[in-house]
DNA sequence: GTGCATAAAATTTTT
DNA sequence: TTTTATGCAC
């Protein structure tokens, strides 16, 4: 076995080894901490998964290894990626790669554990997980109820008293410092909001629901409690986060919590990638990392790009010498490859489209499959141009990130109703359910609400109400289809289609572009198949969105080729051969809103992971006349803006500037002819009439 | 009590 | 442009 792991291991650098080999001791035993900062394309994910398969190969258990990663989909590629290196070294066939049933993120990981503790946590294991609209509409709800609707001065949005929540929750700080630094046109309502905040948290419980935030909230505190603490810490010998720059504060302190010793503790992250601050992360973590620990951990740094060309690097290294705070490293690489990268200026953005669409299908004419490409952008809504024009031009792809799918009203509406079956104590989803019935109002619903909550028996209270007489045929229809999906004698995922059968007509009667939002749904229903019941459907869509939709209908076409369209953040971890960054002017990147320092150097790390999600093509996009979309300002604005102010005069000579169209050839001057009419004369006597 | 019309306000990125 | 609160007619 020695013999394969040296194969294996043979493809990296020093410092890559001495990542994966760090402190695996007899039978894989756990040694000290150790934190990996790795450069963009330096090879992390790959290292990450030889550590893993390497510590499955010197014994360890594999369901004794915590992986806690960023994303879902993040999570998978390490498993698979771990599962082949590790079926090499144990010579084992491809189908029998070792399962690591503990890797997932923070949330998904934590939801879990809940379940598994919760008898000793006073919770019901059948807890439901409310996502951010879930979340929202409580919040409202309860908004509501202490009369702060109707408050002389407008009480902040539930969206927002939401975010204030969380961002308390998450970083641990006051709530007057959070005030301050994120929401100072809140300030004055400091007073009123713990009230509510208190308020919101007892719904939750009478609902028997979490939060996304309480699934960290909770575990934390779970290992507050030493007796708690020990047994799940016990669970695992090895834990590894990914990402780490983007964990916040309530996440560290899991994690210190985990492992006090930090004993086969790994984090691997890179300061100059953090761009998770608005959730609440910090690179404090990160930088703080290494003392946190006595003896301090053991920091190693991959600075060798195996991703981008030279210039490609250079540009990205020269964006990144103006930040700043950071550990100092310099990424290095010996690839070949010449060009630089291209800063392109466009008129508008649709002239922004045009090009990035001949571009793409350039790239391809040269060999280069869509699937390779990639348009990144800062918000979801900024493609939208460039999305028209993909479409004009039968262009295929697929884009991640801003997707609102399961935000969007009558894809809420069909959930709650399954959720309101799933779980009748639900207030939440049983409110909105039965108001989509025409003439039942918040005073029904509420009555309803109430007579199933005091009763023993949800299902007979239901079928026991007596609603208002002008509604009595519609709520039977209702009736009868709420108690057909609660006997459950369809199975699932038929049951969605009655569902969606008693749906229908009041989606046509309350909605606009009726057929397309039952496009959804059906898209909805054939995401389901993949569920194994009710239950996990609702739990796992909360907690794993669909993350990325196509131009066209049904799931995506796997074995299709494609272009990428992705939100930077969703971009993370991620490269391709050729990209494009979209709207990289002043008020977008940085965009506007962002204003503080501390927002100004995420918003430049972000330009940087754009930037290092290139292997070999780079164009940056700069229109000169920029159209405000409608999410971040009212109105039909555009701004004449410059060049991000990332890339200063003194910068440009890391790229190759482009203008196109290109400016029109001077027109020679041609000498008049003479005249021929007098048009003075002629307009004038267009007036001048008999008299 | 419900539902429609009107007016005013609204901050991007995601688990 | 979209969401949210309020006023008014059934």
């Amino acid at each position: 076995m020695a013999g394969r792991l040296e194969a294996a291991l043979a493809g990296l650098n020093d410092e890559q080894r001495a990542a994966v080999l760090h402190g695996v001791g007899e039978r894989a035993a756990p040694g000290g901490p150790l934190l990996v900062i790795a450069g963009a394309g330096a090879g992390k994910t790959s290292t990450l998964a030889h550590r893993v398969a390497h510590l499955l190969a010197a014994g360890a258990d594999p369901q004794r290894i915590l992986l806690l990663t960023f994303s879902r989909r993040a999570a998978q590629e390490l498993t698979r990626r771990a599962g082949l290196v590790a079926a090499r070294v144990l010579g084992l066939a491809e189908g029998s790669l070792p399962a690591l049933p503990w890797a997932g993120t923070f949330h998904g990981v934590g939801a879990r554990l809940l379940r598994d503790h919760a008898a000793q946590l006073g919770l019901d294991p059948d807890f439901t997980v409310h996502d951010r609209g879930d979340a929202e509409d409580l919040m409202g709800w309860v908004r509501h109820a202490r009369g702060l609707s109707q408050t002389a001065r407008r009480f902040p949005l539930k969206g927002t008293c939401l975010a204030i929540y969380s961002r308390v929750v998450n970083t641990r700080l006051p709530l007057a410092e959070v005030l301050r630094q994120s929401f100072p046109w809140c300030a004055e309502w400091q007073e009123q909001l713990p009230a509510l905040f208190a308020d919101y948290v007892d719904a939750k419980a009478q609902q028997n629901a979490l939060d996304f935030d309480d699934l960290l909230l909770a575990w934390a505190t779970m290992m507050e409690e030493p007796g708690l603490a020990a047994q799940v810490s016990a669970r695992f010998d090895h834990v590894l986060v990914d990402e780490y720059q983007d964990t916040n504060r309530l996440q560290d302190e899991i994690l210190r919590r985990l492992k006090p010793d930090g004993r086969g503790v790994t984090a691997v992250g890179d300061d100059a990638q953090a761009i998770y601050g608005f959730r609440g992360a910090t690179v404090r973590n990160i930088l703080d990392f290494p003392a946190a620990f006595d003896p301090p951990a053991r920091v190693l740094m991959l600075e060798r790009n195996y991703r981008s060309t030279p210039p490609i690097l250079d540009a990205a290294n020269a964006v990144m010498d103006h930040a700043q705070e950071r550990h100092a490293k310099r990424l290095w690489t010996d690839r070949p490859g010449a060009g630089r990268p291209q800063l392109v200026l466009v008129p508008d953005e649709a002239h922004q489209a045009t090009w990035v669409a001949d571009r793409v299908l350039a790239h391809r004419e040269g060999g280069l499959a869509l699937k390779r490409q990639a348009v990144l952008f800062r918000t979801a809504s900024h493609s939208a141009a460039l999305e028209l024009e993909l479409v004009r031009r039968n262009i295929p792809f697929v884009k991640f990130g801003g997707l609102k799918f399961l935000e969007a009203a009558h894809v809420k509406d069909l959930l709650a109703l399954m959720r309101f079956v799933h779980n009748p104590r639900s207030r939440l989803a049983g409110f909105r359910t039965v108001q989509l019935i025409p003439g039942v109002g918040p005073a029904t619903a509420g009555r309803l609400m109430d007579a199933m909550q005091a009763a023993a028996d949800p299902a007979a209270a239901l079928a026991a109400f007596v609603p208002p007489p002008m509604v009595r045929e519609a709520w039977q229809d209702f009736a009868r289809a709420w108690q057909a999906l609660k006997a459950g004698s369809e199975g699932w995922p038929q049951e969605l289609a009655t569902a969606i059968d008693w749906y229908a007509p009041h989606l046509e009667r309350l909605y606009e572009a009726a057929p397309l939002r039952l496009g959804d749904l059906q898209q909805l229903a054939e995401l389901a198949r993949g569920y194994a019941s009710r239950e996990r459907f609702l739990t796992e869509l909360t907690l794993d969105p669909p993350d990325a939709t196509s131009d066209r209908p049904g799931p995506p076409l796997l074995d299709e080729d494609y272009l990428i369209l992705s939100t930077i953040h969703s971009a993370k971890g991620q490269e391709w051969n050729s990209v494009h960054v979209l709207n990289v002017v002043d008020g977008c990147m940085p965009a506007d809103v962002a204003q503080g320092a501390h927002e100004l150097e995420e918003e430049r790390r972000l330009l940087y992971v754009a930037m290092t999600r290139a292997r070999e093509h780079l164009h940056l996009l700069v229109p000169q006349r920029f159209h405000v979309t409608q999410q971040s300002r009212f109105g039909d604005r555009h701004l004449y803006a410059g060049r991000t102010r990332f890339i200063p005069d003194a910068d440009l000579v890391h790229f190759d500037r482009v203008t196109w169209p290109p400016p029109p050839p001077a027109v020679p001057h041609v000498p008049a002819p003479p005249e021929v009419l007098d048009l003075r004369q002629r307009l004038r006597a267009a007036w001048r009439t008999g008299a």
